[in-house]
RNA sequence: GGCCCAGUGGCUCAGUUGGUUAGAGCGCCGCCCUGUCACGGCGGAGGUCGAGAGUUCGAGUCUCUUCUGGGUCGCCA
């Protein structure tokens, strides 16, 4: 039966109290993590979000009643309990932070009973996420969800605080906003007053932020939820939040500055992690041609070489054809694991046969310097000679190789180096390495619809000196946009935004927009630019990813407090759910009969 | 949309070439226990093996379909 805490007042969480208190009459209100009745004597584990406060009821401290409900208490209980701060009469316990005292009640209150939990409520769950997300009130109440949690608390908080004494105003932007067709999908919110319209959850700020420089609001931040209707990943929901900023009258480097300096703080301050600044940089293609990947993991080596000169007259069809298609042969060499079964590099055939490859051609080499060869029959032993050679490769290494179009080979060999160091065991957590990725390529051509599409947005300028290749070879065009990577992932990306009318033209007529189109979907950001913008530039974080990180755990959803399962559901509150017919009529909504039928 | 992995008491798992009554640890319930903290002792309850169909004398085990969750490719300006 639930009691009344009237008249108590909580004194501190339960791990607050601290062995100076010894001898204080504390109050502590709670969870019941584990009660041990030894019959005479209880002792209660006492857990809120700061820790753990053992307990102990014995018959002379606490009341006949008192004790005989002490000795009732079960998991989850709601307790309050009053009594005095004492050093432990037994042993100390070293896992608690307040191991060496316990709290003897006076009297104890239950708050409120609860039922067994459906899994255990303790630290490194084994649980699987199906149940844990669908109790999530309860997975929450775990020790490490609540560290995260806390930990994304202080990220934001000090994220305000740096960015409030370099001179940035945080300023809110819609979320009904306006739906645009280009990038990812958007969330679409039907309008009553509108019927037939409807608004788009933002994909971020963009539009909002670059229009707050035109207002002359110069440095300006925003923790922004963002939205997009896409599939999930380990590291994606479709619902985030980014650290969104946007500073007027500035090029690359300052933001770069003012960036790594942000970083180097709360890297500091969470973790007590030194960031040595300046934070290294990259070019995109340099970064591809070295890693594979436009967020290279730089915690191991491992770099892919070009070997494409190399066998460049060798007679196997592989090598030979990708070169003649333009393409290019690469390898990469996986120092150590020469003697991989053949089973294993099977299987990292077919790893490589899901990012595009045909195959994957290898040379292991054996501690005695015998090479086994995938393609050696095919090659003279000079050409194999030199093409180990190039690679470096020394008794005991796999050499792996990759050959294909360009694109292929990057992500190819770009995903092998990742998977490879990660069952060779060289990707530590507590290691961070951070780099910036400059000039990535301005536009991307799409087969499917046969155009270019921006890489980054179509705000993005390009940079001064390959303007004229606009004309001529718009694919070759570099632009003035950056990435954070952390580890292998993008914690953050951004660029200098085009202010001059004649180039963001272009720029649309690149994309394919008629001037109706760009006006239509654009017109509030084009008109707002006649009337004195100033050079702009910006950047945002994913600020879910980058927690994930400094919290060393797997998934976005341990950062957040209530995510979405893989079909953009939610176990817990089973949304997305059906509106009754009186919603959709006020909305001039109609379901198809198929959507109706569920 | 494709591919891969998993689904067996509340939780985590085992279950051999298809073969009697499906097991374990933890948790839970009851009794006992005054220094436990992975408490201990004794006793007990608890299972449509995700669902459906098929093969078979016989299916947790094999086949097909399907559902749920995870990972990933596509997608994510």
């Amino acid at each position: 039966m639930a009691e009344s805490m009237k008249g108590l007042h909580r004194t501190c969480r339960c791990a607050e109290v601290t062995n100076e208190m010894t001898g204080n009459k504390v109050t502590l209100m709670g969870w019941v993590q584990k009660a041990r009745n030894k019959g005479g004597i209880v002792f209660v584990d006492l857990r809120d979000r700061s820790g753990i406060m053992q307990v102990i009821f014995e018959n002379g401290s606490i009341d006949e009643a008192g004790f005989e409900k002490a000795g009732k208490l079960r998991s989850e209980f709601v307790i309050a309990v009053t009594g005095i701060v004492e050093k432990r009469g037994g042993a100390v316990n070293e896992n608690l932070a307040t191991g060496e005292i316990e709290l003897r009640a006076n009297e104890l209150r239950v708050l409120a009973e609860s039922e067994v939990p459906p899994f255990p409520i303790e630290e490194n769950s084994k649980t699987k996420d199906e149940i844990r997300l669908k109790y999530r009130y309860l997975d929450l109440r775990r020790p490490d969800l609540q560290r995260n949690l806390m930990l994304k608390s202080k990220v934001a908080m000090l994220t305000r605080k740096f960015f409030a004494e370099e001179g940035f105003l945080e300023v809110e932007t819609p979320v009904l906003g306006k739906t645009t067709p280009e990038g990812a999908r958007d969330y679409l919110v039907p309008s009553r007053v509108h019927p037939g319209s409807f608004y788009g959850l933002p994909q971020s700020p963009q539009l909002y932020k670059q229009l707050l420089m035109c207002s002359g609001y110069d440095r300006y931040i925003q923790i922004a939820r963002c939205f997009r209707d896409e599939d999930l990943r380990a590291d994606r929901q479709p619902e985030f939040t980014q650290i969104d900023m946007e500073l007027s009258f500035v090029d690359v480097d300052d933001v770069i500055d003012v960036n790594e300096r942000y970083l180097a703080y709360v890297f500091k301050e969470v973790l007590g992690v030194e960031v040595q600044l300046p934070i290294q940089r990259i070019t995109w293609q340099e970064a591809m041609d070295r890693f594979g990947s436009d967020k290279p993991d730089m915690r191991f080596g491992m770099e892919l070489h070009d070997v494409s000169e190399v066998v460049k007259d060798c007679e196997f069809v592989v090598f030979k054809g990708a070169l003649e298609a333009g393409g290019t042969v690469r390898g990469i060499n996986a120092e150590g694991q020469g003697s991989m079964p053949r089973k294993k590099i099977d299987k990292l055939v077919e790893f490589a046969k899901g990012y595009g490859a045909k195959g994957l051609a290898y040379i292991a080499i054996a501690e005695d310097g015998t090479r086994k060869s995938s393609f050696a029959k095919f090659m003279k032993d000079e050409e194999m000679d030199a093409l180990v050679q190039a690679m470096e490769g020394k008794p005991g290494d796999l050499l792996l190789f990759a050959a294909d179009k360009n694109k292929v080979v990057y992500d190819v060999l770009g995903a092998l180096r990742v998977e490879l160091a990660k069952q060779m065991e060289l990707l530590d957590k507590n290691e961070y390495r951070f780099v910036w990725v400059t000039e990535f390529p301005l536009l991307e051509w799409n087969e499917e619809e046969n155009r270019f599409t921006a890489m980054h947005h179509p705000f993005t300028m390009p940079m001064e000196e390959d303007l004229a290749l606009l004309d001529t070879d718009p694919g070759k065009v570099r632009a003035k946009a950056y990435d954070i990577v952390l580890n292998g992932n993008e914690i953050g990306g951004g660029s200098v935004r085009i202010h001059q009318n004649d180039i963001q033209e272009k720029m649309f007529q690149m994309l394919g927009f008629t001037e109706e189109s760009a006006y239509e979907q654009f017109g509030f950001l084009l008109n707002a630019f006649k009337y004195g913008v100033p050079p702009h530039a910006g950047l945002a974080y994913g600020l879910d990813r980058l927690v994930m990180l400094m919290a060393k755990v797997d998934s976005i959803r341990d950062v957040i407090a209530f995510p979405k399962v893989k079909d953009a559901s939610c176990l817990m509150t089973q949304s997305p759910s059906q509106a009754s017919s009186v919603q959709l009529e006020e909305l001039g909504l109609e379901l198809s009969e198929e959507e109706t039928e569920e």
